[in-house]
RNA sequence: GCCCGAGUGGCGGAAUGGCAGACGCACGGGACUUAAAAUCCUGGGGCCGCCGCGGCCGUGCGGGUUCGAGUCCCGCCUCGGGCACCA
């Protein structure tokens, strides 16, 4: 036969163009209709897509899809996550122009985006590193200055010696560059930071507000990210010279444990105590010596688990202000400077890391929480008690139960005013400085007498030169590029000089998904009515690798902005879907194991739609994915096997066009299609005089649409979906080898509805085999323009069902029954079967378990 | 160490507490063909037996709840992920 296979070469190219000179992905807001918002994460342009890109975008493109024909109006974008750094390795290792680069990068992702036929409205791309993008990051960036959510400090931070930049601390993982994997150390520098620990209680609280829409492994990384921990300050004095040095603990409890404190290398009373002629010359030497050894340590040496705890007396004494106890002053390389105060009251009793710290150096350890057998001694202790107990030694809290203790005692240091109930976060403030050129610019200019002076508004955008001398020699392109540094003050029009960093490429992808919204608007960011009508994202599909990247950041840059009237909604991504990663034998692919797939290759071979139909039939969205050229082959045949079955049913088409009246008013109608209510009308006239294969088939296909339905809606089980559509392929090719001449006329309607059905819901999976059927049913419009289709619940129901006969739990007989019968029936139809009677025999009924339509349980005794 | 997630045929995977293994891959058999490919049909968890019938065992391991457990509970094992001196 000429029509046995689907000519994907051909056809899908040839879609893929009337689609765009169509122009049918186009969307406009339309406050009379339901919105729907699908998005993926979007893409750096590295090169070429990978599968992990065509497995995320063809999972949103079928939800985008499937929305679409269900009535939504369906928003679903595409853009290009454009600065940062492989561009600008490239300007350095190849002598490319970053710019050029990341251009031609984009021309070729493009490309492929559109030969996988996903439907994007590409009118509203965005592209981050151009200049009309750019320029509303950098009013975005005023816009928190104003607020005082932006703002400069110099602090120790983490410094990528092989980036040649700083790095925020969610980009430090393990201490190490999460993109280069280098050992990251600390520097003093003067940087630029968004003050996101403002909203730490709320970014914590509203991860409530995504249970159930974001997933657990996701909202939990977030939540420890934040680590919210609530204890008490207290403030303990240096005895020598009078100074508050406060402490953070969540165990007040324990304070009349302290046997002596611990503060970090860098804390500022060790300079002060160095400084003040306090202590001998020599003990100053030997501090100075163990703070310079810890500031070149990098973070993993630091603080690996099995780093030996490593300290130093300072040779002074604090007191502690409950029990005026006076106790040894360390400085230990387990204590951080960016966490709590940098200074901590150590029980060794009580903390495993105090009791090491005690054991090595022959500290004191005295117990203040007895255990309940009441045998807790300081000598015999082998690790600290951190169980419950009752409060010993403890002044006038002396028999109290330790856990409501640890109010008490942070009450009374408020009472007493030497200490607080407190809370303190593990997150800290967002650095968003980079030494780097390729990306957006600070808008900030540095004024002899005006000082750090923001650039107005009106002379956005700060322009990056596109003559940056990107050698990867001295420190920032920006900074040697002497045109752009020297500048004049916005304020006070004398010579000033701008800031020569630029911002985070995170700051860039954390409002993307609001530019979408209004993407070509010259004046401003978006238009209110545009964020309004669009936001929140309703379906967001990505990575689990940005749980605590972009994920927070985003959520975090939606509190600031809608804090700022400028958005509504308090989360911009409802729902949350983390694709898992497509692997190859059982492993991630990488150009070193020689493991890849490439997905243009797969294009080439078996066409875009088989590709999209594998990768979502192989495994359920969240689940890593191993790659199979099998399973490719599997998909490859199943399209072809769609195809034939309908091109093959296509006289039955026709004939069933003949029976029914042709509608004038409805030009598929006049060109020789079906409507689906034509469909429906035909067939319910003909419901007399259908055979029971007749019922059977339209029983599978009204069943098969409320499945794939379900599995499309909500719970996003592509592969049980595409299973669905297997059988129903195969009841079809069942039914026609069945099909005997005389009854030609109800078949062909049963045939017709069918196959007009299948080709509708494999739409969001192959639209290009789709859009070919359709148009070969004789549809004039595209497919993907049209609902989908309607199930009757009457027609799906079964007329007969298996039931089975359990004797003691196990299945004795089978039997056929009618489907709507009661469990009285049913239990009357299992005990006469002759099977269940000789099995019974001289045995004794104890209780019978009939479960409507499913099976009858009897169970007997002797 | 702590916190998640996952363990089901040769493989990917399916199963609101109710017939375990849907669907697909690979494999076997058949049809078509001079032949092959393609296609169509068909078989199949394991073990046992009076194999066109029937029995037993079977969802990582051990217990439990239930008429009934892949599914719920308790305790383990293995693998994957996250956090990890956070006071």
């Amino acid at each position: 036969m000429a029509e046995e296979r689907f000519d994907f070469r051909e056809a899908e190219p040839r879609w893929q163009r009337r689609w765009e000179e169509a122009d049918i992905y186009r969307v406009e807001r339309d406050p009379s209709r339901p919105k729907y918002y699908a998005l993926a994460m979007f893409p750096y342009p590295s090169g070429k897509l990978h599968m992990g890109h065509v497995r995320n975008y063809t999972i949103v493109d079928v939800i985008a899809r499937y929305r679409r024909m269900k009535g939504y109006n369906v928003l679903h974008p595409i853009g290009f996550d454009s600065f940062g750094m492989p561009a600008e390795n490239a300007a350095i290792q190849h002598g490319a122009n970053p710019a050029v680069w990341t251009r031609e990068n984009i021309a070729e992702m493009t490309e492929q985006l559109k030969q996988l036929g996903y439907s994007y409205d590409w009118s509203r791309a965005v592209y981050t590193y151009r200049e009309d993008y750019y320029k509303w990051t950098q009013w975005l960036f005023l816009q928190f200055y104003k607020k005082g959510l932006a703002y400069k400090k110099t602090a120790p931070v983490n410094w990528c010696p092989s980036c040649q930049t700083v790095l925020a601390n969610e980009q430090v993982e393990g201490g190490r560059c999460w993109r280069c994997d280098s050992e990251v150390t600390k520097k003093d520098l003067s940087q630029w930071f968004f003050r996101i620990t403002q909203y730490a209680d709320e970014l914590l609280d509203d991860l409530k507000l995504l249970e159930g829409g974001w997933p657990d492994q996701v909202r939990v990384m977030q939540d420890h990210w934040i680590g919210r921990s609530e204890g008490a300050k207290v403030d303990f004095t240096l005895e020598a010279t009078g100074d508050k040095i406060p402490i953070f603990t969540t165990r007040p409890d324990t304070i009349y444990g302290v046997t002596f404190m611990v503060v970090a290398p860098e804390h500022p009373i060790v300079e002060k105590i160095c400084t003040s002629g306090l202590i001998p010359e020599d003990r100053v030497a030997a501090i100075r010596a163990f703070q310079e050894k810890m500031k070149h340590l990098t973070e993993i040496a630091r603080t690996a688990e099995d780093t030996e705890k490593e300290g130093l007396y300072t040779g002074l004494d604090v007191i502690n202000p409950f029990n005026g106890d006076k106790v040894q002053l360390w400085i230990a390389n387990y204590v951080l400077m960016d966490y709590g105060t940098g200074a901590v009251m150590a029980v060794p009793a009580h903390d495993q890391r105090d009791f090491e710290f005690a054991k090595k150096y022959g500290l004191p350890i005295k117990v203040v929480i007895q255990n309940p057998e009441g045998t807790l001694k300081a000598e015999e202790m082998t690790e600290a008690y951190v169980d419950p107990g009752v409060m010993v030694n403890s002044g006038p809290f002396d028999g109290t139960p330790n856990l409501e203790g640890i109010a008490k005692v942070a009450a009374y240091a408020e009472e007493q005013g030497f200490g607080e109930k407190t809370v303190t976060y593990r997150l800290r403030d967002w650095l968003i400085s980079r030494q780097r050129g390729w990306g957006a610019p600070i808008p900030i200019v540095y004024c002899e007498k005006c000082d750090t002076v923001p650039v107005p508004e009106s002379e956005l955008p700060v322009r990056l030169p596109d003559d940056l001398d990107f050698s990867g020699q001295g420190g920032s392109p920006l900074a040697r590029h002497e045109g752009f540094v020297n500048t004049v003050c916005p304020q006070c029009a004398g010579p000033a000089r701008r800031e020569t960093d630029t911002m985070d490429t995170f700051v860039c992808s954390s409002w993307y998904y609001l530019r979408y919204t209004d993407a070509n608007n010259a004046e401003k960011a978006w238009n209110q009515e545009d964020v309004d009508y669009w936001m929140p994202v309703d379906q967001y599909v990505g990575g689990v690798e940005h749980a605590v990247l972009h994920l927070l950041y985003s959520r975090f840059f939606t509190k600031v902005l809608r804090d700022m009237g400028l958005v509504k909604v308090d989360e911009p991504f409802a729902r949350l879907l983390t694709q898992g990663m497509v692997l190859k034998d059982g492993a991630k692919m990488s150009k070193s194991k020689g493991n890849t797939v490439s997905p243009e290759e797969m294009i080439a071979r078996y066409g875009a739609d088989a590709c999209r139909l594998f990768i979502m039939f192989a495994a359920p969205p969240e689940r890593d994915l191993d790659w199979s050229d099998a399973g490719i082959e599997g998909a490859y045949r199943f399209v072809n096997r769609f195809y034939r079955m309908v091109v093959q049913a296509l006289p039955a088409y026709r004939h069933a066009r003949s029976l029914l009246p042709v509608n004038p008013a409805d030009p598929a109608s006049v060109a020789g299609a079906l409507s689906e209510a034509e469909i429906a009308e035909g067939l319910a006239k003909a419901a007399p005089s259908l055979t029971a294969d007749d019922r059977a088939l339209r029983r599978t296909v009204h069943a098969t649409v409320k499945r794939i339905t379900a599995d499309l809606h909500e719970r996003f089980a592509f592969n049980t979906a595409i299973s669905g559509l297997m059988e129903l392929t195969n009841a079809i090719y069942a039914y026609r080898d069945k099909q005997k001449s005389e009854d030609a006329n109800t078949s062909a309607l049963v045939m017709a509805e069918a196959v007009q059905k299948a080709v509708l819901m494999i739409a969001p999976f192959c639209p290009h085999l789709a859009e070919e059927l359709w148009s070969r049913l004789g549809h004039p419009r595209s497919v993907h323009l049209e609902s989908w289709p309607v199930y009757d619940e009457e027609v799906a129901r079964a007329e007969t069902v298996e039931i089975v006969v359990q004797i003691n739990g196990r299945v004795r007989d089978r039997m056929e029954v009618p489907a709507g019968i009661s469990a009285a029936e049913m239990e009357a139809v299992a005990r006469a079967s002759e099977k269940v009677q000789a099995l019974i025999a001289g045995k004794q009924v104890v209780k019978v378990i009939p479960v409507p339509g499913k099976l009858v349980n009897i169970v007997v005794k002797g």
